[in-house]
DNA sequence: TTGAAAGCGCTAACAT
DNA sequence: ATGTTAGCGCTTTCAA
């Protein structure tokens, strides 16, 4: 019965020979500590396998935490709409303890609304923050602000080298782009003329999109399925109906089996001009469970979906950030999601599930 | 700034002009109260808009929930194996909340088992019982008891129609089948000589292993794909070496193309034997991360593996009860997981992520 | 550098 | 029928 008991910091208090002040200010690092004494809490720690009561922990310190959350304005984009639709997930979810969410929203295609934004976060100054950080060097600039106010931050969506976040959390996307090979190729058999698409909005994107392409092109080497042909495009203009011209050219000039789009607007816009030109039968691999996605799947239009979860990287960022604020629970440094592939068959699956 | 300060159940109290303990007992319908008083504290607590904290409430009740949960036994088989861990991980998540989670396994091909189990669990006399009902009478009987002693249970793997739990964790079976298909299909081509294979164990799950093979074929039927020949075969011996032996008797007397199983160890079993007899070109499509799956898969002879996710159902029932007995939280009627493509190129992805 | 003690909001045993 | 009060486990002054 008794080794039921839940260890309490008295228990170990007492184990160790000092008062609940002193256990705390190891546990949190704060105040000053002996050496000695600290070796002695150290050591019942480790004894007992102490685990803090986050309930009580919550409650004893009034303390109100708030975070930032800053990511491109889901009003005008449904992809970074379901980033958001986690954030407000996690704000709800963590209302009783006492954690205040705050969103920051800047203009996907704006450099400067980026850097208002983000000293709007400064001013607000969040315990800690967490951010999609599109635009490469601004947010650099920013990773610098927080690390000298000592704000922690977490990253998602996509990643930076030099961030140095508390944690980085979206997917492989070398291996992304392995899996998109592989369903066409799945798809297409043993041969084939496939077209690698790029939507201008990449540009913002570059490094994101030639990792997926370099997974992509590397199956078909590395499986030695020398019948295809594999041929890239960008297209460069701003502005979707020139792109959605300038490819139904390409097509009609050409035979193509398969495209591969490494971002999910490319995906419907492609999707759009496929369906209007009546090439079902092209094998069409994409990303993510957009609406206008979704829509041109049941259509029959794509084949397959490479499920990024943008709601459920927002929700384990903010749960990442919580943890850490509270119980200084350190996480991953990178927190690499599965690739989850949608077909028409189990699509609804996830629509449904709200599994997060 | 005061604005923001929650309402207490003290405020509420000085407010109707009566002690805290009158409050907490209309609160909770306990003891008795004046209909006077109780008149004030209600015009009080509407006042107010008081919102219970529910941190302070488990803090303040010391209760102690016991949870049972019920499930074959773990050591017996690597895909209730998965199930246990997740058991486990959310006894150890949820201990210091005071939640008790104890275990009870069962003898997955043993009736008597089963009821002897469930009889073990009534004398423990959990607050709730998660449980996967495999055996079908005798579950029935189970949930009678359980609803005699108002215990409420969420059941996860199998559904029953009649059980009326607090949910259901799992996942469309007939629509699993279907994505099967597409996989084979999508593998195939146009074309080919299919063969449904169902190992003994199966009989225990007949409705089970029935849902998915009823999805499998309305596919091909559905999408008119008629040049596809499928064919069920069963084995009904209880015993792998002879399953393994029939099944590459039947192999060898025919061409087939692509072969599917209904359930996890019938994946692997299949597995083996497909690639003693060299046979990797067969495409396969199965159930579960299984280790052996795992194996079979990088060895390419499993094409597609579904995955039912076992660890986070079990995780997830046992968040639902904690929800409900801690918050009053009612969980989803069905939970239903999506159904998650696992291939050669996305396996590693979920193999390192702990997503749960 | 340490410890005692007063909360946090709620529950429940005990008085009255 | 109602109120008082001592917890729950942790945090945080304040004193020593």
């Amino acid at each position: 019965m008794d080794q039921f008991k839940n260890i309490r910091i008295k228990d170990v208090a007492e184990l160790a020979g000092v008062s609940v002040a002193t256990v705390d200010r190891v546990l949190h690092e704060r105040g000053k500590i002996s050496e000695k004494a600290k070796a002695k809490v150290l050591e019942a720690l480790e004894k007992t396998g102490y685990k803090p009561n986050l309930i009580a922990s919550t409650l004893g310190s009034n303390k109100v935490y708030r975070i930032a959350a800053m990511l491109p304005d889901p009003a005008l984009d449904d992809y970074w709409n379901q980033s958001g639709s986690g954030i407000f997930k996690a704000t709800e979810e963590w209302a009783q303890y006492n954690v205040r969410i705050e969103s920051f929203y800047f203009n996907l295609y704006d450099k400067k609304s980026f850097k208002q934004v983000s000293k709007k976060i400064l001013d607000f100054n969040p315990d800690s923050v967490l951010l999609a950080p599109i635009q490469y060097h601004e947010s650099l600039e920013f990773f610098g602000d927080l690390k000298e106010r000592n704000i922690p931050y977490v990253i998602f969506n996509t990643n930076i080298p030099e961030a140095d976040p508390l944690s980085f959390i979206g997917q492989d996307l070398y291996q992304s782009g392995r899996v998109g090979a592989e369903m066409i190729a799945t798809k297409l058999g043993t041969k084939g003329n496939i077209l690698v698409v790029h939507v201008y909005e990449e540009k913002l994107n570059a490094m994101h999109v030639k990792e997926k392409e370099k997974g992509f092109r590397d199956y078909f080497t590395s499986n030695n399925l020398t019948d295809f042909n594999i041929e890239s495009y960008e297209f460069t203009d701003f502005n979707d109906a020139a792109f959605m011209r300038e490819l139904q050219d390409v097509l009609s000039k050409r035979t193509i089996d398969g495209i591969f789009v490494a971002t999910s607007k490319g995906t419907h816009l492609t999707a759009q001009v496929l369906d209007k030109a009546g090439k079902k039968n092209v094998a069409l691999v994409g990303y993510d469970l957009l609406k206008d996605n979704i829509h041109y799947m049941y259509e029959g239009v794509i084949n397959f979906l490479i499920h990024q979860n943008p709601r459920k990287q927002a929700v384990r960022g903010i749960n990442f950030l919580v943890n850490y604020l509270l119980f200084k629970k350190q996480p991953p440094v990178n927190d690499l999601f599965p690739l989850e592939i949608i077909t028409r068959e189990n699509i609804k699956s996830y629509l449904h599930s709200d599994s997060i």
